[in-house]
Order: C-alpha cells, then sequence, then structure tokens
RNA sequence: GCCAAAGUAGCUCAGUGGUAGAGCAGCUCACUCGUAAUGAGCAGGUCGCGGGUUCAAUUCCCAUCUUUGGCUCCA
C-alpha cells in the first residue's frame, strides 16, 4: 500500500471518528457525507444547531477519546433492505443508498457506537490513528451533494496525518500561506487597498503598488513589440449592439454591469475586450496578405461577481486584463499558437515561475463552429505544448462553446498552483460579427480569432506575484530598489546627493532623513522589504563609497560607488531575485 | 446567491447594559546615533450603517452593508 493511500485511509477513518463524536455531542444529527481530501478530511452533517470555534474543541475531545477507546472498524456488506432499515432515520444516507447501482455490494462499516454507510478502507481499529496527529481546522457550509438548489449543510475540515510531526509541518505550511497572504502583505507593504463604502472588489492601486504595475507594464509593452504585436487602446463602454451582436447580452447578462441609458441607447461597461478588437478588424476590408493581426491592450474590464466570489486581488469586478486577440489565416494557425506558447512561457519565467503545466480543454456536448475546424485548434494546440517540451492533461469536453483552449498552471514557491495564461479559439464572434478577410484566389473567408492572455488579469497576477515573493521582491520589481540610511545628521546632505546619484541610473531610491535611529532606520527598511540598504557616514562620505546591507541580513563595507550602481544595474537587468 | 463567523483609533487587538482602552503608526520636543525599535509628551473613535427593546445600547434583538472561511459560480 502505498503512503498516499495510507494516508487516505487514516483520514476517512478520522472523518468516522468525528461524525462519531459529532452524535454522541449532538443527537439528532443527520449525516451526510466524510470523505478523506487532499491533506485532511471533512464530514458534513445537518446539525440541531449552529456550530461555534468553541464546539470544535469539545468534538476534538471527544474524538481524543474514542481514539483512546481503541475500538475496531469492523466492515460488514448487507442487503439494500437492511442498510435501508439501518439508517431509517438519516435521509441523506438513505437517498445514498438509492443511488448505488443495482448489483453493487452495499458495505457498511462500525466502530463503537456508529455505523456508517461505507465503501471503505479503514485502519483495523482507532489504535492506528495517533489522536495528536490530527486538528480540527474550520466550520463551513456546503451544499448536499455539492449542489445549490439542495439545503445547506454544515462542513468541519480537519487535518491528519501519522504522527505529530507531520502534522506540525503541515500547520507551518498553513502559517506560512498566511504569512504570504496578498492581503495582509498588500497593508503591510502599503501595495493597494480596497474601500467597501467605495464599491466591493474594486481595487485602489498605491504609489508602491503602482511602481510594481508600471515595471510589469513596461515590460509586458516592450516584449510586446518585439513579439510582433501592435498595442491598442479601446473604450470601456458600449452600445447595446456590440453586446447583442457579441451574444454577450444572452448569455452572459447576469455577469455584467447593469445599463446605463443615453440618447435613447443602453450603454454597457465591458465585461472583455474582444468586440472592440473585432470593431477595429471590420473597419476595413482586410488582404490575407496583411495576416496575421496581433492587437493587444491592457484592458481594463468590469464584471458583476456574485459578492461571496470576491476575494483580495484574485476575484475582484474590475480588473485589467493582459489581452491580445489574433486573427490568422488557417495555414498560419500552427505557427502563432507556437508562438503564443512561447511567449507566455517567456513572459512567466521572467517572473520567476518555472513550474509550468498546461491543460488542454477540448470540445463541450453544446458547442458552437465547424467540428473540423474544432479538430484542427485542438491539434494546433496540442503540438504547441509538446513541441515546448509542457506537461499536459487533456481535459475532454471542458472547454468553452465557442472554442478550445490551453490554460498554463504555474506553481508557486510553496508549490501551490495558479491559473495565469490562457490561449482560446473563438468560432463564435468571427461568425456573428461576420469577420471575414479575401485570400489568395480572391473569394472571402472566415479568419481564426484567438483570445490570450500571458498574465491573467495584472490584479490576480499582481496577488500571485506577492504571494510567490512573500513580498520580497525581486529588485527589477521591487517598489523601492534602494533604502539610503544616513549614520547621522552630518551625512544627510550627502545622502541626498547619492540619492540624486542613483535616481538618475534610474534606480528607485528613498533617503530616510527620519529623526529615527539608524536601527530604527534599517528595521522600517527591512520591514518593507527593500533589497538594498546602504548606510552613509563618515567613511563613506571621505571615500565615495557605500556600505551595503542586502534583504537577506548580508553585509558588505566600503564598497565603491560605482562597483555598487554596476552591480544593481546587472541584478536589474537580468531580472534575477536577490 | 447559500451556510457560518466577524466589523471598536490609520494598523493589530482588548473591553463593558451606565456615552471606551493598549501597543504600533501620526504629531511636538529633546537626542544625531555605525547594521532589526532613543526617550518624554500630545492628539486620535457617532464602537460598520439603520431600526427596535430599555430610564440608559458599543454591549441585547431585528434588518442591512462589508469582510473572512467554505459551498455554488467563474461564460
Amino acid at each position: 500500500m502505498s503512503d498516499n493511500e495510507k494516508l487516505s485511509m487514516i483520514r476517512h477513518s478520522m472523518a468516522h471518528v468525528m461524525a462519531q463524536a459529532v452524535l454522541e455531542l449532538f443527537p439528532g444529527t443527520k449525516i451526510a457525507i466524510g470523505p478523506s481530501i487532499e491533506n485532511g478530511f471533512y464530514y458534513d452533517f445537518d446539525l440541531p444547531r449552529p456550530l461555534t470555534d468553541a464546539d470544535l474543541e469539545t468534538i476534538t475531545e471527544k474524538m481524543k477519546e474514542i481514539i483512546a477507546s481503541g475500538v475496531p472498524f469492523e466492515r460488514k456488506e448487507v442487503s439494500r433492505a437492511e442498510a435501508k432499515a439501518l439508517f431509517s432515520d438519516q435521509p441523506y444516507k438513505l437517498e445514498l443508498i438509492d443511488a448505488i447501482p443495482e448489483g453493487e455490494t452495499v458495505s457498511i462499516y462500525t466502530q463503537g457506537s456508529f455505523t456508517d454507510l461505507c465503501r471503505g478502507p479503514h485502519v483495523e481499529s482507532t489504535k492506528k490513528l495517533h489522536a495528536d496527529a490530527f486538528k480540527l481546522l474550520s466550520i463551513a457550509g456546503a451544499y448536499w451533494r455539492g449542489n445549490e438548489k439542495n439545503p445547506m449543510l454544515t462542513r468541519i475540515y480537519g487535518t491528519a496525518w501519522t504522527n505529530p510531526k507531520e502534522l506540525r509541518l503541515y500547520l507551518d505550511y498553513l502559517a506560512d500561506i498566511e504569512k504570504r497572504d496578498h492581503r495582509k502583505l498588500g497593508k503591510e507593504l502599503d501595495l493597494f487597498s480596497l474601500h467597501e463604502e467605495a464599491g466591493p472588489g474594486l481595487v485602489y492601486w498605491h504609489p508602491r503598488g503602482a511602481r510594481i504595475r508600471q515595471a510589469i507594464e513596461d515590460f509586458w509593452r516592450s516584449e510586446h513589440y518585439k513579439n510582433g504585436y501592435e498595442l491598442v487602446y479601446t473604450p470601456h463602454v458600449g452600445r447595446s449592439w456590440l453586446w447583442e451582436t457579441s451574444g454577450h447580452l444572452g448569455f452572459y447578462k447576469e455577469s455584467m454591469y447593469p445599463p446605463m441609458e443615453m440618447d435613447k441607447s443602453d450603454y454597457y461597461v465591458k465585461p472583455m475586450n474582444c468586440p472592440f478588437h473585432i470593431m477595429i478588424y471590420k473597419n476595413t476590408k482586410h488582404s490575407y496578405r496583411e495576416f496575421p493581426f496581433r492587437w493587444a491592450e491592457l484592458g481594463t474590464v468590469y464584471r458583476y461577481e456574485k459578492a461571496g466570489a470576491l476575494h483580495g486581488l484574485m476575484r475582484v469586478r474590475g480588473f485589467t486584463q493582459d489581452d491580445a486577440h489574433l486573427f490568422v489565416t488557417p495555414d498560419q494557425m500552427d505557427d502563432e499558437i507556437i508562438e503564443v506558447l512561447r511567449f507566455s512561457m517567456f513572459m512567466l519565467h521572467s517572473f520567476g515561475f518555472e513550474d509550468i503545466h498546461a491543460y488542454i480543454s477540448t470540445r463541450p456536448e453544446h458547442s458552437v463552429g465547424d467540428p473540423e475546424k474544432w479538430e484542427a485548434a485542438t491539434a494546433a494546440l496540442k503540438k504547441a505544448v509538446e513541441k515546448e517540451g509542457l506537461k499536459y492533461d487533456i481535459d475532454e469536453g471542458g472547454g468553452a462553446f465557442y472554442g478550445p483552449k490551453i490554460d498554463l498552471k504555474v506553481k508557486d514557491a510553496i508549490g501551490r498552483e495558479w491559473q495565469l495564461s490562457t490561449v482560446q479559439f473563438d468560432f463564435n464572434l468571427p461568425e456573428r460579427f461576420d469577420l471575414t478577410f479575401v485570400d489568395k484566389d480572391g473569394t472571402e473567408k472566415r479568419p481564426y480569432m484567438i483570445h490570450r492572455a500571458l498574465l491573467g488579469s495584472l490584479e490576480r497576477f499582481f496577488g500571485v506575484l506577492i504571494e510567490h515573493y512573500a513580498g520580497a521582491f525581486p529588485p527589477w520589481l521591487s517598489p523601492d530598489q534602494i533604502a539610503i540610511i544616513p549614520v547621522g545628521e552630518n551625512a544627510y546632505d550627502y545622502s541626498k546627493a547619492l540619492e540624486k546619484r542613483l535616481k538618475a541610473e534610474g534606480f528607485r531610491v528613498v533617503t530616510d532623513l527620519s529623526s529615527d535611529r539608524m536601527n530604527a532606520k534599517i528595521r522600517n527598511a527591512q520591514k518593507m522589504k527593500t533589497p538594498y540598504m546602504l548606510i552613509i557616514g563618515e567613511k563613506e562620505m571621505a571615500d565615495d563609497l557605500v556600505s551595503v546591507r542586502y534583504r537577506g541580513g548580508k553585509q558588505v563595507n566600503g564598497m565603491k560607488t560605482a562597483d555598487f550602481i554596476a552591480e544593481v544595474h546587472k541584478t536589474i537587468d537580468s531580472k534575477e531575485q536577490l
């Protein structure tokens, strides 16, 4: 048996123990399901009253008693009728029994006073569980069988491991996640804010956050020009005609901000940029000779996200997509996709993401467009990921109704996966807007249209970056790259002159002229995770030197200022982390 | 949208049926200091917003907004 199977058995058994504890503490509770999941387990209950965090303690104590009692887990196969009789007062279990396909065995597991309908397997006895290697983590709501039409049950999440050391490691990992939380760091580093009174899900980029965004955007724009893109700008609102034609008013209306009426027309704030880029395309008749078109825009869009779905920078109502639309002829498709993917990988690598996984989604049941085109497009996507040597999974039928796609997910510094890039074919909009070009033979043909975003949205990407770097950005992205710290007042003028000199090099520099002690200034710069701190006093002033304190704590005293400048240039230009 | 919890000073948080408190940040003054917090003082809050109960509500109740953890959703 693999370690994973063993762990999942422990977790599943732990879920049963928890259910027993809950039933003993809260008689009358209806139990639903309780599987093992990644890192732990949960069980869904229909409880006589809501639970509090204090209840988790009580349940934990009860679970420890059950574990200590060392009762065996006993499997028994029963008939459907027996099972129904056993669970006659458990409506969710009855529903589950009815869902078991005819002819499949129905098994139950019993430990102590608790019997559950369960396929198993379980550990032999609660002796095999470790009373100090589990922890109940949270109480949450969850729909019965995941359907929002069904009643909402109370879910208790827990984590369980083979020994206390593993549990501690996992809890440390959770603490690390908390430390990296972009909402917390966003406040501490003064990067951005959200204002409930001014509208939820709308992001305010503070100067320090804006510097990072500026660095990202500058890089993004110059790379797009280098890679054969043109940049465009389009409006933020459009008349209903645009959204009727695109079809968004038909299938996406509930996610759009409501219309504004003006001159007897309805105007909508854009939830996406594509129809606008299409208007540019339609402005003139196109020849195959002009192809391909690659139009990119940092386009700000607004979407109505359900209140409960909002989450820091990760899920917002207004955001800027690093969007581009490619219009290509059928014979350019393969090469273009390869290029997009290569470009995408380059961008992600530039931001320190090395571990990248691709997901290709193919044609769903309900789709628009010629199946042959779907085939060709999907083949182009596969060819591209293979050419790039990317690991990939295929999500059969997981594409949007309008075309197949590749999503790229990156692993961050602590192994969490984030979806960033997406490349999607669109067989819907060219049809709806009747896009054409004149081919070699003089006939009008339909171009292929490809949507792509490399970073996803700047807001979300920013959130991911904050968590990836835990706020300690590589120098090329740091809001302040260098903090000058004069030792005493006599070094103030010199420090100001040095600041000017470093700024002339293009560096982002601050000088701390506050009345704080030098130690406090170092502490403050360190807390802001500034990569370079320059300590300036008599010695440095005398010989045009700097004493460098690096963010990591390393010190190099008496460095020639010119050498320091060269070193910082090198680190910034190479986009290295410090 | 659903279940649950929370909302007190700029931040982190304490507290109470009798109109609020700490630390940090801010401001003022003194100190000018050699690698993660100098000291003293001052100022700062309709206790999320609306309603109800009460002699009295920040505290109890209802409603609402927002946030958090999940669920659903993410074309």
